[in-house]
DNA sequence: ACGAGATGTTAGTCATCATTAACGTAGTCG
DNA sequence: CGACTACGTTAATGATGACTAACATCTCGT
């Protein structure tokens, strides 16, 4: 029995393994998820992952290094390139909204299984993670000097919530017209947030 | 070895298991806690469940029926005594928010564990959870009845995206701040779904 | 007091699962 | 041509974990 593709598929395979692990934990659950299960998801079947990855636990850690750094770097480039805080709000609220609809599978996985990932890149990724919101934070700041960090940060996550509520309510909307729907929302929600009561 | 309490506990026992296995289920995953890790929760060990649930399901599906229930009746009740649409809003609000805050880890697990809920309850929470959005969609079409019901939907999932969020930026801010800021988010972002463009 | 029922306990049992071993096969490069 | 490497395969192996069995204990109604 040939494999699919016999030369192609060499520098895909780790792709498509992250790929269709990251499906899979999205809908069941890190521990809900067996190797053989990943495997089978890509046409081969359980131990050959160990070619790939040195484990379960590494493949995970890895697909949320790659997303925590994609978004760390996303944010960070947008903050470099736009000078107007207003501005760079708004590419930033473009980026993480075309993340959620495009890889709405990394999102959840990324907020739900940072728990499972062994320790030393544990710490890595939360620092990622904390560098995006400080992003976030420090626009708004520049935007509401007089609202407290704290405040900011806390909207700043319930921002995030609405966004990456896309997952769930998958398929009600189009993404054409989910995007503008998101953006609005995540806009006013901010802008009631820092004016302050 | 005593138990701490001989007569006491005989009416709570089920209601600690419940709410210690919340608890796990919220921070590591339903498949990630395990019977004994339950029991070891609320003092007793392992087995001992089997007294109380006839298995780890059949408890996830207890759990997850109960607040199903309960969100929706409250919802029900809300919508019945409010003739004025906008306080009828607000009022929705204000009962998610308590919910999301008083109960972090209900909430948590209510989004994500549906999956390992077995079949003929599976069925009934799901009819339950789509009663209490349909409860907000009403509302929220008496508001603003030139909105299409889809937009409103995708709108109603993201305030709750929003507003259960809570559970993730925990500790950033006290409840009496929290409070507000959610409910002005929310708000603010309903305004700017239904405002269309 | 006594027997029932409720509630626990500790030792299996049986699956499932991550991981490893031992063993092919196919291209690549000398 | 041969090794070497990259990738897969199918059997162990060893843990862990859900659930069951067999056996206490405590409380209560009678």
């Amino acid at each position: 029995m040939t494999t699919t593709a016999p030369t192609r598929n060499r520098r895909n395979r780790r792709g498509e393994i992250l790929e269709a692990a990251a499906r899979l934990f999205a809908a069941r659950g890190f521990h809900g998820v067996s190797i053989e299960d990943i495997g089978a998801a890509v046409g081969v079947s359980g131990p050959a992952l160990y070619r790939h990855f040195s484990g379960k636990d590494a493949l995970l850690s890895e697909m949320l290094l790659d997303v925590s750094s994609r978004l760390r770097e996303s944010a960070a480039a947008v903050v470099t390139s736009y000078p107007d805080p207003q501005e760079t709000l708004d590419a930033l609220l473009n980026a993480q909204i075309t993340f959620a609809l495009e890889q709405p599978a990394l999102i959840t996985v990324h907020d739900r299984e940072l728990g499972n990932v062994p320790e030393p890149e544990r710490r890595q990724i939360r620092r990622l993670q904390r560098l995006y919101v400080e992003e976030w934070v420090t626009v708004l700041a520049e935007l509401h000097p007089a609202c407290p960090a704290a405040r900011l940060r806390a909207a700043t996550h319930a921002v995030f919530g609405l966004l990456n509520s896309t997952p769930h309510s998958a398929g009600e909307l189009g993404a054409g017209d989910m995007r503008p729907l998101l953006h609005a929302m995540a806009r006013a929600a901010v802008t009631a947030a820092v004016s302050a009561r």
